[in-house]
DNA sequence: TTGAAAGCGCTAACAC
DNA sequence: GTGTTAGCGCTTTCAA
């Protein structure tokens, strides 16, 4: 193994100042640099990562948790997150835990300083206080926290702003009878939600409210299901089954709250002869790429992946230099409404 | 911070008896070992990782190469192999390339034995007998490689045998007329493929071979296209169009290369009127979630992903072992015929 | 069975 | 600008 001894042996100067030239540090004269560079190259040196990390604390390698990398919002993200931090130099260690609130709550405490500089958290089980009380000063970057205080910093989806974006063009395409779609949705008034659980809410919560302002809550509704494809096409059954006195479908929209429940709302309506988008139109929420060769294409709010991405970076980098931010702050990521054909306009459904 | 130092103070011991303890190693009296780690315990102590690393060698890392996190082929494997890997307490660092020939080569040879223990690298743009020149005696396991000789572990799909498999199984369903389509697919005789590109025919070439098998050579046929939904969807396009002299579809099946491609030929068909399967049957490979909930869901072969992984980890584990296998190896993964909706039985396309 | 001492390869403080 | 020195926290001889 080549060692910056060696290097420095070859160049002729002394082990310090090698490193010096190595880092690009400015008290080494410019043609000294130079020689040490390329007996750097000569030899193929380099540094020795456990080393330069016991001496000077940097890894450089960030992790990331989340519940699994096989769904594709995470898949996404992991991708945004891996090509962000490599362009910033660094690595990125990849912690799943499934969902398992026992093994996220394991992984925010083990989180090991020495191993990786900083944390990108995105937890599903854990409260977010309690995430603030286990990290200590690991420095650490949440995504999708939506507690009401802002105790550490956080990149969020604009989930607010993408469901009211999306119930507008629901209704702009005639859709006035719309059933929500997806976990702990409140069937009563978004007000009752207590603050511990906000998280779950925030999608149905700023649906609720667009009902309220454009008026259509009497004849709009929700169904709770947890995320994901199957639960979503237990919802489309359920959804086909249900008719007004006169017979007609209760609803004409289903408005999920990601893009897996909404493939499976698809599919089970599909299940029951339910034609999307003619009787009933879908919409969901994400932007994952499989929304783009479904049939029907999904009508979606496509996130800012990479945005997100270079924005939990950033923040986390800044930890790490002279003048870090004070105060946490909450970014949300922009998002673009992507029309498919899952809302197409339809003659039926606006009977 | 504490370190060993504390713990061995605080047992009453030295720091070299207090590492051994530790680790479990057993020229430690118990009593004294139950002393350490309760002193650990008591101060929260974990070890340096660079520290340890440095003296040691051993970082507890394994790097995962691939084109990327973000296609359901590699988001299933990177999810069984980070859980695998955490199982046998190891951490993973995905590196991802994006198909990039530049990127593919640079982190085969960046590859840093101070930070990763071990690669695991699916190459799509190396040549495998460049990859061993590359890696020098880096500990590494490759997925899917299907060079002639066997130059290194790898752990493989079983594509030769899935694509027989689905062969037979759409001839079963009557279908007879069968179009193939992927990435580089020989229209003439399977004999006719150099070696140095023989990965990317293994399973067309062994469609070939099951069609001459069973006499079916002449009505069917390939399209070559790239691996994604999008180069699928242009395929359904093509064979929606291509007809016979009497106007009956050339095609009543079409055995993809992998799912995302067969997603994308449903799509496409779609497009065009053609029903699937009444008309067209289509199949896939890889055994994506996606493909279960699609319209209509989709047969394919089903890969053991976990087998995939816990093979590959406990090959690269048996090189750091006393006795490592002095012969690379090649290991077929198992797989499973996932027969589903896209194959039904048909009366219209076996006329 | 335990402890003392050396040193992995690097960076940071300080002297020159 | 450059070299010398010390030491990060651990594991590993080797001696006791």
């Amino acid at each position: 193994m080549v060692t910056l001894k060696d290097v420095a042996a070859k160049a002729g100067v002394s082990p310090s100042t090698a490193s010096g030239a190595l880092r690009g540090l400015d008290f080494v004269r410019p043609t000294t640099a130079d020689r040490v560079l390329k007996a750097a190259q000569d030899l193929n040196y380099t540094a020795n990562v456990s080393a330069r990390a016991l001496r000077s604390g940097r890894t450089g390698i960030l992790s990331l948790v989340i519940p699994t990398v096989d769904i594709p919002f995470y898949s996404q993200l992991t991708n945004a997150m891996e090509r962000c931090v490599e362009r910033h130099n660094y690595q990125l260690l990849v912690q799943q835990n499934d969902f398992d609130p026992k093994r996220e709550r394991e992984q925010i405490m083990q989180r090991d300083d020495t191993l990786s500089e900083g944390m990108f958290l995105l937890s599903t089980k854990t409260d977010t206080r309690d995430v603030v009380r286990l990290i200590g000063d690991h420095p650490t970057v949440l995504f999708e926290d939506y507690s009401t205080d802002i105790l550490i910093d956080s990149v969020n989806a604009p989930s607010a702003g993408g469901i009211d974006r999306v119930i507008r063009h629901l209704v702009e395409r005639g859709r006035n009878r719309i059933c929500l779609a997806g976990e702990s949705i409140p069937i009563t008034h978004v007000t009752n939600i207590s603050n511990s659980s906000r998280a779950r809410y925030e999608r149905a919560g700023s649906a609720i409210r667009v009902f309220e302002e454009l008026g259509i809550s009497a004849s709009c509704g929700a169904i709770n299901c947890d995320w994901g494809p199957e639960p979503g096409i237990e919802v489309g059954h359920r959804i086909a089954d249900m008719h007004d006195a006169n017979g007609t479908l209760r609803y004409n929209a289903v408005c999920c709250m990601n893009d897996d429940i909404a493939l499976g709302v698809i599919r089970g309506l599909a299940d029951r002869g339910v034609r999307v988008p003619d009787e009933v139109a879908v919409t969901g929420f994400d932007g994952i790429k499989q929304g783009a060769w479904s049939i029907p294409t999904l009508t979606t709010v496509e996130l800012d992946y990479d945005g997100m991405a270079e924005t939990a970076v950033s923040m986390m980098l800044r930890k790490f230099s002279n003048n870090p931010v004070s105060f946490p702050q909450r970014v949300i990521a922009g998002f673009r409404l992507l029309e498919r054909e899952s809302t197409a306009a339809s003659q039926v459904a606006n009977a």
